[in-house]
Order: structure tokens, then C-alpha cells, then sequence
DNA sequence: CTCCTACTGCACCGGGAGTGCAGTTTTGCC
DNA sequence: GGCAAAACTGCACTCCCGGTGCAGTAGGAG
């Protein structure tokens, strides 16, 4: 499995990614694809069937890398420790510091840019991407009820709609972050809604004064 | 200054932001524009001496609209309780609201498009985008110190960062809502940002049980 | 030796961005 | 009413891009 091939799809994949985001997909030419390749635009068209495909496949490969990016995140911070709330506070935690280390902050998420261009898509993109957003929720909602069962919270909140916080959090630093070129917003966010987490669910007697 | 023109620019903008709301910037066409207008190319080119000059004036006309809203809705709330906290919390809510009674949920932030397709502008528009969002934090990070200076937060937070979760909440509510087509997230996630901002600073006598 | 995979090269179509220029209608103002 | 400026129209043309069609080929696997 250890590259076997630095395929040309997936060079492909890796140019027409960094284009997507930096410039949108409509704004992302098959010319400057083959351009930047090496390779002629009917060896593209060999590889995709047309831009649809091309998208359809970004994506899917975007969403499998971050499932398995999360899976790694929470299963590690599981195995710190037992407690579902803090285990999950460690994940966002250990979240929070993967983005702050990305060298030039996070080049941006598909799901983002792919719904502000959702005219473009047909519907398998277009029902992938929504997919992708539920997938989220039913994760973070699995791990929100085991904490809820546990730790009943301060205040009321729909744990649905708190599931989907964590996605809003992020897509919502992504975007401050690029807009104002400062990398840390998306990290600091994340150490909020940690600190959201924190005040809904842990008892009080665990937070004497203000301790970290 | 009422309606004196349903003048061709505004139209022009019109049609333009929601087809850069839908598609994205690069793939709208200034064809289709001007197909929809019913003008001629040159009519177009008129107004607008290129495409980067209609992202300017799309951006612009944008903000400055925001910014009106933004003014409006946080002097009401700060009419109807004096008090900066709860002024503020009755701002969330009262943007919330706003955002639950758009009929087809929000269309999108030209902020967030703009970030999402960085590549296709000059720096003057890049520059605009930037200080928008450096707008909307000095404005809630004022309002967060008026805050602070009376009730003494219940973690340790940044002001700034928590200044910027106010746009970050709004910028990732749309992105979710527009992606799975569930208007109604928006103004959930608006109103967890309530949530959030009431255990931080509301006193703990205020909060007796879990009332509302 | 042959089949399959992964391409190359060329020619072509339609549509979009943008330019240039000449001409026309509409509007505001004296 | 007259006149100039504003707000356009129409046409012709350039270059770039998405996409198609078809013919051909280099290299590895059986």
C-alpha cells in the first residue's frame, strides 16, 4: 500500500485541489490542471469523464481523509482517557493544536466551497456533500449523548444542534482565517467551544475558581 | 432618496450576487448577467470597466448593507435593556430571529465566497475583504470589554477571539444551513452563541436552576 | 505476440471575457 | 426647444476554456 503509484489521478487530485481552493471550482480551469501535470488535456479527460467527475472525486476523497483524520483524533483521545467528556475535550484540544500547526493554516474545506458552488454540481455531488455535513452531526451527537448521560448540562441546549457546532466552529474558522491571513483564529475556536463544552457540562465542584 | 432609481448598476448587482451566492464568482458569467438584465455587453461594461471592478462594487454594496443591519439590530437591543450584557444577549437573539424568518434561509455571505476564490482578486478587493472581518471584530470586541468591565468572565477567554466567534458562528451557520438545506441551523447556532455568552458572564445568581 | 492501460496529438465546436469603435436613445439642464 | 452628457446598442473580433472525436503509441503483463 506504501506508494505504489504517485499516480497521475491522484497528481491530478492534488493540483485541482489547491486550485478549488484558492479560486473556486468554476474558476479552476482543466487547461492549467494539465498545465501544471504535464500532461494533455485528452489524458485528463482518460482520468475523468468530464469536470463533474473530477469534482465528485475531489470530494470524496476530501471526506474520506478527514473521517479518518477524526477517527484518529477522538480514538486517541479516548485512550487518554476513559471519561467521555474529557476524552472529548482532549480531542478538541488535540484539534485545536493539529490546526494551529498546519505551516500555512488550512488551505480551506471542500464541503465550504462546494456549497457556495452547488449550481455547479449535478445531484450525486450535491447529495455527497449534504451527506458529509450529517455524517458529522451523527458523530459528534453520538459522543454529545454519551456526555449528556453522564453530566447533565447547565443549560438547555438541543444536543443536536450543539453536535453541529463543532462543524459550524470549524467552518466557521476556516473562513476568519483565510479572510484575515491569521492562521491561529480556526485553533482559538476550537479552544472556545472547548471552553462552551466545558461550562455546559462539567460540575461545578470540578471548577473551583477559574482552573484550567 | 426613496426608489428614485431602479437604476441598471443596482440591478446589474443584483443579479450578479445572486448568481456569485449560487456558483460561485468565476463560474458566474457576466453573459448570463446581462442576459437576465436584458442589456447589451457593452451596456455592462458601461457600469463596470471589468469583472475584478464588479466584485469590488458587489463586496462593497454588501458591507455596507451588513453594517447597517449589524447597527440596527444592536441599537434596538441596546433600547430595550441598558445593560451591555443582556443588550447583547438580546442582539443575538434578535439576529437569530432575523435569521430564522428568512424565507428561503440565508443566501450566502459574499465574505465567505470572496475568501473561497482569494486567487481571482486584486489586492484591492482582497484588502476589503480582509478589513470587513476586522470591522465586524473591533465591533463585538467593543462590546465584549463593555462587558467584561462589569461581569468578570467565568473562564479564562480571549475578548478578541471571542469577538471573532460572533462572525465565525454567523460565517459557519451558513455554510451548514446552505450545505444540507436546513434554513433553521443559522439561528440555532446563533442562539448556542446566547448560550455560551450567558454562562461566561451572567453572575450565578442570576441563573438560579436551569431557568431560561 | 498481443492485449490492456495510460496516455499523446490534432482538429474542431460553442461559449465566455474582454476590446474597439461607431452610432443611438434618454436625461438633465439652461 | 436645444444641447451636452449619460446610458446605452450593435457589430466585429481576439483569446481562452470545456468538451468531443478520432487516430495513434509506449510500455508492461500474460
Amino acid at each position: 500500500m506504501a506508494q505504489t503509484k504517485p499516480s497521475t489521478r491522484e497528481r491530478l487530485l492534488d493540483i485541482a485541489e489547491a486550485g478549488v481552493l484558492a479560486k473556486g471550482f468554476g474558476a479552476t480551469s482543466i487547461e492549467e490542471i494539465i498545465a501544471e501535470a504535464g500532461i494533455s488535456k485528452n489524458g485528463f479527460f482518460y482520468h475523468f469523464r468530464d469536470k463533474n467527475e473530477l469534482a465528485r472525486a475531489l470530494l470524496q476523497r476530501y471526506l474520506d481523509t478527514e473521517e479518518a483524520l477524526l477517527d484518529d483524533v477522538f480514538s486517541r483521545a479516548r485512550e487518554l482517557h476513559g471519561d467521555p467528556l474529557h476524552s472529548f475535550l482532549i480531542g478538541l484540544k488535540l484539534l485545536s493544536e493539529m490546526m494551529a500547526d498546519l505551516p500555512n493554516g488550512h488551505p480551506g474545506c471542500l464541503v465550504a466551497t462546494f456549497t457556495y458552488s452547488e449550481r455547479m454540481f449535478d445531484r450525486d455531488v450535491r447529495e455527497l456533500n449534504r451527506n458529509a455535513v450529517l455524517i458529522w452531526r451523527a458523530r459528534f451527537l453520538k459522543m454529545l449523548e454519551e456526555i449528556a448521560s453522564i453530566y447533565p448540562p447547565r443549560d438547555h441546549v438541543d444536543l443536536r444542534s450543539l453536535a453541529d457546532m463543532i462543524s459550524n466552529t470549524v467552518e466557521g474558522g476556516i473562513v476568519l482565517s483565510k479572510a484575515i491571513g491569521q492562521p491561529q483564529i480556526l485553533s482559538e475556536q476550537l479552544l472556545l467551544l472547548r471552553s462552551y463544552v466545558r461550562l455546559l457540562f462539567e460540575p461545578a465542584e470540578a471548577r473551583t475558581a477559574l482552573a484550567s
